[in-house]
RNA sequence: GGGCCUAUAGCUCAGUUGGUUAGAGCGCGCGCCUGAUAAGCGCGAGGUCAGUGGUUCAACUCCACUUAGGCCCA
């Protein structure tokens, strides 16, 4: 074996290496601190703003996350959204400056108040417990602020508005009583969640539910003459019953009407005696209560309507309306409806225009107007009795005792009762309010559009806005009542006193002043002359607080025009902010306080599952951050088809962090190259081909990016970058020109032109990413600052990248279209001589390319480069009917281009000890016997120029 | 139970007014390179387009139902 004693001569040091400080491995959680130091201590937020000042705004108003717990990945998916779009528009040009809120009033707040305070919560004063709140509130401000602050996202974190400053609060009031002396205020009766035990009124989520026993009855209403009559169309020969089934008696003297389904068969069966009229489909059930016979009649819900039933025990005809939310599923498929003391029985009395009617005190006892017998009595106490009174009518068909779930007090989880109270609403008629909103939902632009229908759906279905709250912590409605026939004070002068003083010292306010203190000496009640006032003590609804946003922030703030462009909330805004919002600001100002509305899905688990802690399927947004840092979070936001459910696993992260890791080494690829480059060099007509090729891929994806952004399709952003960095960069335009850059002279004009244009890929990528890929994009920018390649102070201060016309070139795309279909299918015949061992590095192979005239013509003009575009040594075009039987054997084709026939052989010559490329030229030099032709004079003349 | 929405390879997405063998990138498998190196390149295998039925000469695409899932309401 012959062993060369003289070592190879390395060339390695006469190569134009890439050079840059910028590391491989991004260290995300690490570095991303160092970054949001930078944008803080030199205001970058301030000045992205400031630069566009006197510019075409764009307005993005924030909806305000509840100040309440850590933030939760849907928070963070829906900050990242809005900073996106910000951070479009202000590289764009626009003034867009971004003024995060919170919302800090409510129950869920005041809960957590009442928690810390522990058994002090009741003897506490109100003003103790709301300055609680308040405090409790203010901490989770902090903290959301910092985290999201910590997601990278640029907003106006010092000066954010808070729905409990007393400006905001003060706003509160204002719109208030705008509307209320706008006429859209009344008082009403709805029903409520009431504890008798406590004396409250208690929300949704103040009722747990657990077992109760309760009587369950069967109870008939005998119909009238008069209907039964028409029910028959003659007098029928026996009395006729409707029957009802109810596990409450004690509402039976609030009933009012009894409902049916209006698709349902009722029968009318012959029991002996009497006739009964249920659900057909109910009758097998009833059999067991003792309600059989044999079925004469059978008659929709729909055609019931209006028959009128004597009430068992008071002088009542209560009627039979159809309802959809009657339900087959047990009962006798009609129900008593007592207005005063159900939701459902309470829409239908809305409907058809019943009293809402409580004959209950807020002690849960009967008042006078149920009757001598019952008033004063506790309403579950009064249950048995009413049986009686039933029993002794001949009413009762049958009565048992059932367990069932039954809602509680959380406090002193005693049963609690429905029953209606006196409550603020906002008329959804008056006005024409509703009308007006359901149109002017046509005139707002839906992202996505099914969003229109959503909305439309359900504000035209919606009930009055009922804005009472009987809690601690909210803004008070402030309305002085009269003392004696209850009229409230909506005069101007007392209104704006009232505004003045909230907005002086609060809202807490309301809960110490002297109603004398608002009202003019010797002041009236306008309706009946009375001297004496009091003070409402219900509070306002929070959609209410953030509802008026538009007016608290948006016209209040100089920096920020109304109508916003743009409301970006999740889909379950339809029925929350979107609406609380719009009909506040219809209500005021006649019109929308938005132009375009966009929502997002949820974020779900990988199995298109909600998260939820007992399934063990959350993932929070600090552990992200932790694991793989804020960037892949924001990554994950944009890569994402947002308008439907959003996924997130651990796979779905590992993806993204290895997309990450490719966008991020290309640039890391293209700032080594550009090394050296001039920072004023411009390559004039020295481009080749190729590098024209790449400016033509780079505009386009200008182009293409620009408009994925304008219409807030950011994961159209992503794929187009990523792809960009693979298809077009990585693994062609990059590979190809390596041998280029590497080897040709320093400051040869070719490699210059590559270089310039690897310049311009990156600024592109970078300016394109920034909105998304904030602090990678910032990291990029730094770096070519520190090469004194530009002189911004940050990425965010220059302006998004503009496609450059000159450089899209339809006829060269498409000649290198055909160009890399080509190349694939060399690709393929290379990589079985790979197999075969016959070579490694394709730098080992020369390729003969037989081709039909279509081919050859495209491949013609390629021709003395086609070595470079394949990467191979030496590369001949021949025409095809050259080839002989022999050849084409041995050839390579493929489907499809079949007219091209490839044969691979050993690249002639010897490989060169410095460009790697094989040349017949190796060996010719006495003085650098070891290189090609290429890299002698680059040697010979390195280092004198 | 009602309203709105979703379902295309392991993952993220394309799929134009219904029109050949359903595409991309990643991941995976195999290989090359070792001058982007905790990188780079190549090749390959992956899909009853959730299911069933219908309309049509033709359906991932239109219609109905079913299943699974999401938001809002009941």
């Amino acid at each position: 074996m012959l062993v060369s004693t003289a070592m190879a001569k390395d060339f390695k040091d006469t190569l134009n290496l890439p050079d840059t400080d910028f590391p491989m491995k991004a260290n995300l959680a690490r570095r991303e601190l160092d970054f949001l130091a930078f944008w803080k201590d030199n205001s970058i937020t301030t000045k992205m703003e400031d630069k566009n000042k006197g510019n075409p705004p764009y307005c993005l108003h924030d909806g305000p996350p509840y100040a309440n717990g850590h933030i939760h990945i849907g928070h963070a998916l829906n900050k990242i959204l809005k900073d996106i779009i910000v951070k479009f528009h202000s590289m764009s040009g626009r003034y867009a400056p971004y003024v995060p809120g919170w919302d800090c009033h409510g129950l869920p707040i005041e809960h957590q108040a009442d928690k810390e305070l522990g058994a002090k919560k009741n003897s506490v004063t109100i003003i103790e417990k709301r300055a609680h709140c308040r405090s409790y509130a203010q901490k989770y401000i902090d903290i959301q602020r910092d985290e999201f602050i910590r997601l990278g996202v640029f907003g106006d974190w010092t000066s954010p508005y808070i729905t409990m400053d007393f400006d905001y609060e003060a706003d509160i009031v204002a719109e208030f009583f705008k509307i209320a002396r706008a006429g859209y205020i009344y008082r009403g009766r709805k029903p409520v969640h009431w504890c008798s035990s406590c004396v409250t009124a208690l929300a949704e989520a103040e009722v747990e539910y657990a077992d109760k026993q309760s009587p369950s009855v069967y109870v008939k209403f005998k119909l009238t003459d008069d209907s039964a009559i028409k029910l028959f169309g003659e007098r029928p020969t026996k009395n006729v019953f409707i029957v009802i089934w109810t596990t409450t008696p004690w509402t039976l003297p609030a009933n009012l009407a009894l409902a049916v389904h209006p698709d349902v068969d009722y029968a009318v069966v012959d029991a002996d005696k009497e006739y009964y009229i249920a659900a057909a489909p109910l009758l097998e059930r009833l059999v067991d209560v003792g309600l059989s016979g044999t079925i004469i009649k059978q008659i929709k819900g729909n055609s019931l309507e209006g028959i009128r039933a004597y009430h068992p025990f008071i002088d009542r005809l209560p009627q039979v309306v159809p309802a959809d939310f009657v339900t087959i599923e047990d009962g006798t498929g009609v129900v008593h409806i007592a207005p005063g003391h159900g939701e459902d029985d309470y829409r239908t009395g809305i409907k058809y225009g019943l009293d809402i009617y409580v004959p209950v005190d807020d002690r849960g006892k009967f008042t006078a107007s149920a009757g001598e017998n019952l008033a004063g009595k506790f309403v579950f106490d009064a249950n048995a009795q009413i049986i009686e009174i039933l029993k002794n009518n001949d009413a009762l068909i049958e009565q048992h005792t059932i367990t069932h779930s039954y809602p509680h007090c959380w406090r002193c989880k005693k049963p609690v009762i429905f029953r209606a109270t006196e409550q603020w609403f906002i008329s959804m008629e008056s006005g024409e309010l509703k009308k007006r909103a359901v149109e002017e939902i046509e005139k707002v632009q839906w992202v996505p559009s099914w969003g229109k229908d959503r909305i439309y759906a359900m504000v035209k279905n919606r009930p009055d806005w009922c804005i009472s709250r009987q809690r601690s912590w909210g803004v008070p409605i402030a309305l002085l009542l009269c003392k004696d026939c209850g009229e409230a004070v909506i005069d101007e002068a007392v209104l704006d006193k009232t505004v003045a003083r909230f907005r002086e010292h609060g809202s807490d306010v309301w809960f110490t002043l002297d109603p004398l203190e608002l009202l003019p000496d010797g002041y009236k009640c306008k309706k009946c002359g009375c001297g004496t006032f009091d003070k409402e003590t219900d509070i306002l609804d929070v959609w209410f607080d953030s509802g008026v946003s538009q007016a608290a922030v948006l016209e209040r703030r100089t920096n920020l025009t109304w109508p916003a462009d743009m409301y970006l909330e999740g889909s379950d805004q339809h029925r929350g902010w979107f609406q609380s919002s719009l009909l506040a600001s219809m209500a005021v100002k006649g019109a929308a306080p938005f132009r375009t509305v966009l929502t997002h899905g949820f974020v779900v688990d990988g199995r298109g599952k909600k998260m939820s802690k007992s399934l063990g399927n959350v993932i929070s947004p600090e552990d992200i951050i932790k694991q793989n840092g804020a960037e892949i979070l924001r990554l994950w936001a944009a890569s994402e088809d947002y308008k439907y459910d959003i996924r997130i696993s651990k796979e779905i992260l590992q993806r993204l962090t290895e997309a990450y890791r490719k966008i991020r080494n290309t640039c890391r690829f293209l700032l080594g190259n550009i090394h050296g480059l001039d920072v004023n060099y411009h390559p004039g007509d020295s481009l080749t081909e190729l590098d024209s090729w790449a400016m033509n891929r780079r505009e386009r994806m200008i182009k293409n990016v620009t408009l994925s952004y304008s219409n807030f399709d950011f994961h159209e952003v992503f794929h187009i970058l990523y792809n960009f960095c693979i298809v077009d960069m990585s693994s062609f335009y990059l590979d190809i020109i390596k041998d280029r850059v590497y080897t040709s002279a320093r400051h040869s004009v070719e490699r210059k032109a590559a270089q310039w244009t690897m310049k311009q890929i990156l600024l592109a990528i970078t300016g394109l990413m920034a909105p998304i890929l904030s602090f990678t994009a910032e990291e990029v920018w730094q770096s070519l600052k520190n090469s004194r390649m530009l002189d911004d102070e940050s990425i965010f201060l220059s302006a998004f990248p503009v496609a450059d016309a000159q450089y899209i070139n339809n006829e060269l795309d498409n000649r290198f279209r055909v160009l890399i279909k080509i190349r694939d299918v060399v690709n393929k015949a290379l990589e079985l001589k790979r197999q075969e061992k016959f070579i490694g590095n394709s730098l080992e192979a020369k390729v003969t390319l037989y081709a039909d005239v279509n081919a050859y013509n495209s491949l013609k003009g390629f021709e003395p480069k086609l070595p470079t575009m394949l990467i191979v040594s030496q590369a001949a075009l021949m025409p095809l009917d050259a080839i002989t039987d022999e050849l084409r054997q041995q050839s390579h084709t493929d489907d499809t281009l079949p007219e091209l026939f490839i044969i691979v052989t050993r690249a002639e010559g010897e490989k060169c000890g410095r460009c790697w490329n094989f040349s017949t030229t190796v060996g010719s030099f006495h003085d650098e016997p070891e290189v090609c032709e290429r890299c002698y004079p680059v040697l010979k003349h390195m280092g004198q120029t």
